[in-house]
DNA sequence: CGTGTTTTTTACCATTTGGTAAAGCCACGA
DNA sequence: TCGTGGCTTTACCAAATGGTAAAAAACACG
């Protein structure tokens, strides 16, 4: 009789569960990142889902649930190549691999780029309190962290902050405005590829060490 | 009897309209740029306005029509800054004055950033033509015009297309992005200093022509 | 099988929202 | 003072939308 969303004791998910959760999450990135929160409708989601509205409600909470579902499934993933800047690694290689990483996620995933970019354009109003927990503090560490490689000499001295800024508005833009860089690029290859070059040279250009 | 909305032939708009029409796109840019096409309500906008949702709807034919006309007004004013590259002007500082110029357009215009990036990253329902009619064909000549001082060895050489994006995308990442940056770099006075000269040191670095 | 549980569907509902109709208001010239 | 025309408000409406109730269907399992 109760509906699964509303189960608090982890009654272990059956497979059905499983399944349809994942649709609707896949269904509902599609439409959030197309048209945001408020744009998106229930129906539209149902529609994609291939399962019917109350049916939705059935296996989330409402439309918000299943936004902050989504939120917080990107939240993790979405930092990962981040996390994996290895302070005993070569710094250079390091930072080159964390833009090569980026850009392959904002080619492979551009729903969860765009998903993530639109709550923060217009203003985190689910997010903040996950930037604050989650993002800040990995944020500092990597800061310091390179700060310390460019202490040591090993990279040219910098803002780290605006280092990382830097990565993410160049990486994140081609997933973004996809729209607008199809239009003025229309070769899609042929762009990912100039793209992944110029990002490279860019940072290795600004990060290389002086004499 | 007939509304100003109506009227085709141009029956110069009384003082009042001129107001109205103007306090109607503002407040139309903050709820729209906060919210998208879809999120943003009449009411909202009429309360921001300072005025009735039927008063609204005297002055424009609609919900959509406003946004249009949003959306036009920007486009052209956006590009501004690109139309000043000056092909008798110095490479290098004609290039980084542009950058300067679109840096602050973000901090001062950081409501038209947004809407334009929603607009964008939704697809570009309501632009598509303008970016293929408006912006690429300025594009392609300002890329023309870099490629050539390159091939003059003015600057060093390299994509133009992924240059001039690489502006817009770390230039607006700071409107767009405002809320993750004033999470990440709570002093706002110190991060846009920063991130000035972090964009200057960018752009100084990959364009200075070697040897 | 048969029975209790999970899943899905059908039929609704209350609110919100874009938009309209028509009356009222107000400044200004005759 | 009256009327005329531009401006504003009040009172609505139909469609869309998030969500609910409850019956029906599908399923798990002894």
């Amino acid at each position: 009789m109760p509906a699964p969303s509303e189960i608090r004791p982890e009654k272990k998910p059956s497979r059905i569960q499983i399944r349809n959760r994942r649709k609707i999450m896949d269904a509902a990135l599609d439409i959030f990142s197309q048209h945001g929160f408020r744009g998106a409708t229930l129906d539209q989601i149902a529609e994609a889902a291939g399962m019917s509205k109350p049916n939705l409600i059935y296996y989330f909470d409402g439309k918000e649930a299943i936004h902050v579902a989504l939120l917080n499934a990107l939240m993790t993933e979405w930092l990962d190549p981040l996390r994996e800047l290895d302070a005993q690694g070569d710094p250079l290689k390091e930072i080159l691999g964390y833009v090569r990483r980026k850009m392959e996620m904002s080619r492979q995933f551009p729903r969860e780029s765009r998903l993530f970019a639109i709550e923060i354009i217009q203003g985190a109003p689910r997010m903040l309190p996950h930037l604050e927990s989650d993002l800040k503090p990995l944020f500092d560490e990597k800061c310091a962290l390179i700060a310390g490689w460019m202490a040591a000499g090993k990279l040219a001295p910098q803002d780290p902050q605006q280092l990382i800024m830097s990565i993410w508005a160049l990486t994140q833009h081609f997933a973004d405005f996809d729209t607008q860089v199809r239009v003025l690029v229309p070769d899609e290859v042929a762009g990912w590829t100039a793209a992944n070059a110029h990002v490279e040279t860019i940072f290795r250009a600004i990060l290389t060490p002086k004499g």
